[in-house]
DNA sequence: TGTACATCAGTGAACGCGCGTTCACTGATGTAC
DNA sequence: TGTACATCAGTGAACGCGCGTTCACTGATGTAC
């Protein structure tokens, strides 16, 4: 059996990963401090030592998470010469790809529990650094509409990365294809691009 | 000065406004039982006479919603002689415009509050109601690739209504128009269609 | 029309529960000398 | 290198609170005769 010394060395992280992987098995409900601290192993009072309140810890999961679907989607903006459209539907699978892997912190990130941003600055920069991804390839896509169209393009992978993990599309009367497929066709249909899923 | 009868007369309809005024002032964290029983001027058993628990109430509150957008919808889709996608785009202005009334009653008609909506098949019914309008009429603008618009239309429009509501758009460093126009420009350039806020 | 009575829709006290947070404490760590 | 001591990061008991829900009850309503 491993031992188990009185001072933990790194539970602030660990707090951290136990709070994703509580949100990934049992929603945002069980985000509890009693509940992650348990999941971390040490007694519900020491998570104080390193968060000042509840908030403060899901501010900072939140943080980490926005943190993770800006690289995410820098990865998937990596090649700059390649086809702009291209480059764009990337974006747009690669965050709804996000959303479906990890719904409770998705919506953690956007929902109204930390509605109020501006009080941690360090969630409302790394929000906003995710945003900045899609916002400039939308905007060298076409540069002369650029705000609208990044916009746009960013309404349609919210809208989709929201209807898909609510699962708003199950039980339809139409034939839908998976999520990622989707994301691709309907950036290409707002482009003007080939590549739709039905042509 | 009113008097209180002892028997309300209308006590199911009563907590059903006051759960939806609860949600207007205060969101879904005030959405308790007693709280809403309070608001109806009645002690907070009574509620237990006419739903078995509080998630019933909420199923309740979110099936009369869904019933009220699905309303809105039907009345801008009135005319179907004329164009198409003017009627696709006022479906998606109505949509928008529906979230950004009534955020908290949007978030728990399509969050993971109610996530198993087959146990309550009024619930899904009026859910399914609503989208029913929607993808009529993007099916009706273009027969061929009918399901695909359809659910890129409701993506888009899903999308940024819960951008609005969230306040997503706050603090961009780009010029951002009224959500309704976003609305209308958004559905135009996803249709090929003139009417965009740019041009 | 009056009366007995079943039914219904309220009341208010009480329950157990889990929560966030506080507090005095204790054991481990690190540093000055 | 050894020792005294300040600091830090844990523990576990306790707090007050609001919640959903239950229960015995009570007052109002409506119906059979």
């Amino acid at each position: 059996m491993t031992t188990k010394p009185y001072h933990h060395g790194n539970l602030r992280d660990s707090l951290l990963d136990a709070a994703d992987a509580l949100l990934a098995q049992d929603g945002a409900q069980a985000l509890t401090l009693r509940e992650v601290a348990k999941a971390a192993g040490v007694s519900h009072a020491a998570p104080y030592h390193h968060f000042a309140s509840r908030e403060q810890l899901l501010a900072a999961v939140a943080a980490r998470a926005f943190a993770a679907l800006a690289t995410a989607m820098a990865a998937a903006d990596g090649d700059r010469a390649r086809d702009q459209g291209v480059r764009l539907m990337d974006i747009c699978e690669v965050y709804v790809e996000f959303a479906r892997a990890r719904p409770a912190q998705f919506r953690l990130m956007f929902g109204p529990m930390l509605a109020q941003k501006a009080h941690y600055p360090d969630l409302k920069q790394a929000a906003e650094s995710a945003f900045h991804v899609l916002v400039v390839a939308a905007t060298a896509f076409d540069a002369a509409r650029g705000p609208e169209l990044a916009l746009t393009g960013w309404s349609l992978a919210h809208g989709l990365a929201n209807l898909a993990i609510d699962e708003a599309f199950t039980d339809l009367p139409i034939a839908v294809p998976a999520p990622a497929v989707l994301a691709r066709a309907m950036a290409a249909r707002m482009l003007g691009l080939q590549g739709g899923v039905d042509q």
